[in-house]
RNA sequence: GUCGGCGUGGCGGAAUGGCAGACGCGCCAGCCUUAGGAGCUGGUGCCCGAAAGGGCGUGGAGGUUCAAAUCCUCUCGCCGACACCA
């Protein structure tokens, strides 16, 4: 390997590891609290610190650090933090091998690997504000914000069939259970368990979450269709059915249909519903009990699964319809959920395909209200569930479906038997977690005085040091009562870490305070987030939850923002042999394998360059020597121009004007593309870039003031995407440190302009006419001028034109 | 089933309704080299043609427009989310 002498060689192994010293020296990723410069707080979704970061997890985190820079070099006091998802169930499968570690060095172990990687890429955030959930001085104050839930009613705890995973052997959120799995084991089915758990009241939030997602249009269209579907609105009514023969029972069913109130032909109860003794008749007891059994030791993927057949039992028992009177029996059937809803339906089996399905298997009564466009079908092959008219329906006949709505809910609401309700798909928020590496939830029971939260001034309620389960501790559970003094017993479960990445984002604004979980000054300084980046995997959970926290700090008082999150941007997940990208999958790409090959700054390129940064991208290293050449290319221009002139050849015409027209160009594109976070494209204007700079030279260009300008503006731009080389160079250039004071070059519109033409033609089938006007304008500014224009009247000569276009220039001949 | 998204060269992918295929990979040819897994130059959507040139082209069929990968309708295919929520 002899490397001929003519060139310095652009080496990244030499200049890398300097310059991160130097960041690190000169702390220029730290965020002031107090800077006359406006505040962007740049986020990143915290990890999970599980191993060794893949090339996945850096494309994750260079974007962040690219936007970082940019805005730090455009004149922002950039808060780019970083920290530790730390509580969780792999610290302690972990520790449950034989000779496993304990989940807290384990965990320490994973962030040392993870911090080392990440500043082995360049990556800077200031490390100061780093939290790590498992530590106390961070669950403190999760606890604490348990207990402000708790405070203002918003923690309670029930009894509730709950979903429980048997391999994890704890329970789960409704979120966490997917197609009746457990997510973090698709191949376990969830199991139904009662038991009294924690949960917090999320639903009373269900309107405001979903009324704020308005607020959201920086978020991708994607998760507001998620989120708004999770938490699932809809408009009804809840209708008293009198039971027959017991002057006493109501059964309270809900439906969003009351229009179809006199199509009901039968009724039907979840098999939980507290009525379904009550209303069973002697004859018919063995057999409902028979199908209650069934039903309940039935999983919830046998339950849900919308492929079998409905079934169900009738109990022998009447209901009255109140709007009419009639008679109708009432039905247990399993696809009636008792967890919706009032846990009771009116079937109207002419308007409901679940209700159809299940009359037509039952021989039951299928009577049409609401007749199509076309007219009542009589006979229905299938339901009718659109809107119509309404007919069968006594009073309300003729009615548009719409107005029967309004009309039959005001007849309920004026008889006192029903009244217009609001449901939600979404459920409380089940937090308990049978499990020892989390944050205890810090509350203590009494067997005088019950439910006891622990005081302020007690907490963090501490994990004890030895790896075991809490509820099998008693030197750690049995304690004292804050109230009494008397013996008592502490919870034993730990929360769901959700409930920890739900806040971390006001913790970086004061992460040392030992008074509270955040500075509140500080955190309305910093908040909202301005660009928040990481995976759509979180659509729902994390970020549900973490709005649902903001807007309770809200009410509390703590914090000024009602949504934490102003812009979402999810990346795309980096994949090898089509699969996600993962130290379990084994097919992880390491770090150190990619800034090892290369360097850092040709590995973050490359991560940009590889593909749409929302997209999903298959991993492989055929690009990556295109990446090095260009820095081996960008090297050469800025240090060594001379010797691309020697070597001439090129045949392009690139003069001073086409290069100056390149350059401001590509300030505006790649400005703008870093914007909207297209740093594929970005990278792509930098290559013209840099290519048009070379083809200068070799078609003879001057190294002038000029060619000096465009080495200065490729640098500045190239710098978030490459630092270590950017800083290098403009080190060896004689310029001070780029990131301490080169602000983002300025963008030259008049250089950039492209003049613009609005043609007016067809005036009486024949005129035409061009008129130049300013670039910038928006077509409709651009035909206003044209009109106001003395050259265009006097062509038009007081007739109207029967069209006017708007066209660029250089297309002017392609128009007819 | 419902909702959302996506279909562009050999490949990854570019295109505020305005010259489709930017940029890069790969490939072909040439230069330079003792050498090339380095560097440089040129070429590279498909078809016909020696070339000039011509024809066809953004899953398919229609439509709107001076102009459509882009907007509208229908259709086929792929991906994702939700899935008996009354």
């Amino acid at each position: 390997m002899v490397s001929r002498p003519r060139r310095s060689v652009y080496v990244p192994q030499e200049i890398e590891p300097k310059w991160q010293k130097i960041w690190a020296d000169r702390g220029v990723m730290k965020a002031a609290d107090e800077s006359p410069k406006p505040k962007f707080y740049n986020l990143v979704m915290y990890p999970y610190p599980s191993g060794n970061l893949t090339v996945g997890h850096a494309r994750n985190y260079v974007m962040g650090d690219l936007l970082a820079r940019m805005k730090r070099m455009q004149g922002f006091e950039v808060l780019h933090p970083f920290g530790w998802d730390a509580f969780g169930l792999p610290a302690e499968n972990a520790a449950m091998k034989s000779g496993g570690v304990h989940p807290a060095k384990w965990t320490h172990d994973n962030i040392a690997k993870g911090k080392r990687e990440l500043k082995l890429m360049g990556i800077l955030y200031d490390w100061d504000r780093e939290v790590t959930s498992s530590e106390p001085d961070y669950y403190r104050w999760t606890q604490w914000l348990f207990l402000l839930m708790y405070e203002r009613g918003l923690a309670y705890r029930a009894m509730a069939p709950v979903n429980w995973c048997p391999v994890d052997k704890t329970v789960l959120a409704n979120e966490q259970v997917i197609n009746g799995r457990c997510w973090r084991h698709p191949d376990v089915e969830v199991e139904k368990r009662d038991l009294e758990q924690w949960f917090l009241k999320i639903t009373d939030y269900a309107q405001r979450l979903l009324d704020d997602l308005e607020l959201l249009d920086k978020w991708p269209h994607k998760v507001r269709v998620m989120q708004t579907n999770w938490i699932g609105r809809s408009m009804g009514a809840e209708v008293d059915f009198p039971v027959d023969g017991m002057p006493d029972e109501k059964i309270r069913i809900y439906t969003t249909r009351p229009d179809t109130l006199f199509g009901a032909t039968f009724m039907v109860l979840a098999p939980e519903h507290p009525l379904v003794e009550k209303v069973t008749t002697e004859e018919r007891r063995a057999r409902v009990r028979e199908y209650v059994e069934k039903a309940r030791k039935e999983t919830e993927i046998e339950r849900l699964s919308t492929e079998r057949e409905k079934t169900g039992v009738a109990t022998g028992g009447l209901a009255i319809n109140p709007l009419n009177g009639e008679k109708i029996p009432i039905w247990v059937a399993d696809y009636v959920l008792v967890t919706y809803g009032t846990g009771a339906i009116m079937a109207v089996p002419a308007h409901d395909e679940r209700d159809f399905e299940f009359a037509v298997r039952y021989d039951l009564p299928i009577r049409e209200v609401i007749a199509p466009p076309t007219g009542p079908q009589g006979v229905l092959r299938e339901a009718y569930v659109a809107p119509g008219t309404m007919v069968n329906s006594g009073q309300f006949d003729g009615l548009e479906s719409a107005k029967g709505f309004e009309k039959i809910s005001d007849w309920l609401e004026a008889k006192g038997v029903g009244k217009r309700s609001v449901k939600y798909r979404l459920r409380d928020w089940l937090i308990s977690r049978q499990r020892y590496w989390g944050a205890p939830i810090p509350i203590v029971y009494c067997p005088n005085d019950g439910i006891v939260p622990v005081p302020h001034d007690q907490l963090p309620v501490v994990l004890p040091p030895e790896y075991r389960p809490l509820a099998e501790n008693p030197a750690w559970y049995e304690t004292t009562c804050p109230k009494c003094d008397g013996p008592a017993r502490r919870e034993t479960d730990t929360m769901d870490t959700f409930i920890d990445s739900s806040w971390y984002f006001l913790r970086y604004a004061s992460p040392h305070d030992d008074h509270e979980p955040f500075d509140p000054e500080l955190a309305n300084h910093w908040m909202p987030v301005d660009q928040y980046t990481g995976g759509v995997e979180h659509a729902i959970l994390h970020l549900l939850y973490s709005r649902f926290f903001t807007k309770v700090l809200y009410d509390a008082g703590l914090v000024e923002v009602t949504e934490p999150f102003m812009r979402l941007f999810n990346q795309g997940m980096v994949k090898r042999f089509g699969q996600v990208m993962s130290k379990s999958a084994g097919n992880g790409v390491s770090i150190d394998e990619l800034a090892g090959a290369q360097g850092a700054d040709a590995g973050r390129i490359y991560e940009m360059f590889i593909g749409p940064p929302e997209e999903d991208v298959e991993w492989n290293e055929a690009g990556l020597n295109g990446v090095v050449k260009f820095l081996q290319r960008v090297w050469r221009l800025v240090l060594e121009p001379e010797t691309v002139v020697a070597e001439g050849g090129s045949s392009a015409k690139v003069d001073a004007e086409v290069l100056r027209r390149r350059v401001a160009q590509t300030i505006g594109k790649v400005t703008e593309h870093y914007d909207e976070l297209r740093f594929n494209t970005a990278v792509a204007f930098l290559m013209e870039l840099a290519n048009t700079m070379q083809d200068y030279l070799q078609a003879g260009g001057a190294r002038d003031r000029e060619w000096d300008y465009s080495v200065r503006v490729l640098l500045k731009l190239l710098n978030p995407l490459a630092p270590h080389a950017c800083e290098e160079m403009w080190e060896r250039l004689g310029e001070k440190g780029m990131l301490a004071d080169a602000g983002w070059p300025e963008f030259d519109s008049a250089l950039a302009a492209e003049p613009m033409i609005v043609l007016v033609v067809q005036v009486a089938g024949k005129l035409r006419d061009r008129l130049d006007v300013n670039a910038g304008l928006s077509e409709q500014e651009a035909v206003k001028a044209a009109f106001s224009s003395p050259k265009v009247h006097a062509a038009l000569d007081g007739r109207e034109p029967s069209k006017v276009i708007y066209v660029p220039d250089r297309l002017i001949n392609l128009v007819p």
